[in-house]
DNA sequence: AATTGTACCTGTCAGC
DNA sequence: TGCTGACAGGTACAAT
């Protein structure tokens, strides 16, 4: 589900809404998506703090509670937050929060390969240390994506997707980002000539921004938590369109595979 | 050290 | 209808 334009409209949405609740209760129905803690270990110390801020870096999502501890989640492929009221239920439901007020925040994964990290007060948010350059902040600067780029060996498009490199771009927003550009997949990092980098690097900021505003993608089952669905899927160029006519120069759309996964775009405007 | 392939987990869909 | 294989928004780790 969820690169991060996806992460950050689930987080924008838990902040709006998590008027700071207490945590009453957690109940984990699947204990395999924990890493660093367990059941007894989140009963222990989550009942009673309150979600103080909760914000993303790169395509995690990190609540912190008025104790000075965090919950960090990664949807990985198919995770989910929904508030839910009463005896409501969602498909996959793997645990839950009971919040102040009648009201829970249910976690639920088709794939269980998301996880779930807790960390103690005082503890580094270790999970998060590799992490690349947040692409929207200020210090994502053109001169630092031109050094980082043009010593790398790789094809650009699994080269976007490495998270130590930048940090939340996933499978669809690679993709379209390319597309904007107007640069092939498959062209080499280091081949790329300064104004190929600074067409990559306004399209990575411009795509992620607009997705952003549009709530991101809605493809599959992908909403926020209280249910809202992305609107950019009604923008994507490429992204699952292959033997489509091209609306920039009336190519065909193309589906690859690099690295085991799909790419799309477009021959005749990509070089 | 960096890049690429494999494993993880479970569901959906197309083709036979 | 049932089976099989391909594919799915991701990353950790092993192999190269």
């Amino acid at each position: 589900m969820p690169e991060l334009p996806e992460v950050e409209s689930i987080v924008r949405c838990l902040s709006s809404n998590i008027k700071p609740p207490q945590i009453l209760k957690v109940i984990v129905l699947r204990a395999d998506i924990l890493v660093n803690t367990s059941q007894e270990h989140l009963c222990k110390h989550l009942p009673g703090q309150v979600m103080q801020k909760i914000y993303r870096r790169g395509k995690y999502i990190v609540m912190k509670f008025s104790n000075g501890g965090h919950l960090v989640t990664h949807l990985r492929m198919s995770g989910l937050y929904r508030f839910l009221n009463g005896n409501e239920t969602v498909p996959y439901l793997r645990l839950w929060f009971e919040l102040e007020g009648d009201k829970k925040l249910g976690y639920a994964d088709k794939r269980a390969l998301g996880r779930i990290w807790l960390y103690l007060p005082g503890e580094p948010l270790s999970v998060l240390t590799k992490l690349g350059p947040e692409p929207l902040a200020a210090d994502f600067t053109l001169e630092r994506f031109q050094q980082s780029v043009h010593w790398r060996h790789s094809p650009i498009k699994p080269l976007l997707l490495n998270q130590t490199f930048v940090a939340g771009i996933g499978n669809i927003y690679a993709s379209e980002i390319l597309y904007q550009a107007g640069i092939s997949p498959s062209h080499y990092a280091s081949d790329l000539t300064s104004e190929e980098v600074y067409k990559i690097y306004r399209a990575i900021r411009s795509i992620l921004e607009q997705a952003i505003a549009c709530r991101g993608t809605h493809i599959s089952d992908f909403a926020d938590p209280e249910g809202n669905e992305g609107e950019f899927v009604n923008r994507l160029k490429v992204y699952q369109k292959a033997g489509d006519i091209c609306p920039r120069c009336g190519g065909i759309i193309q589906r690859t595979v690099q690295q085991q996964r799909s790419t799309y775009w477009c021959p005749g405007c990509q070089h």
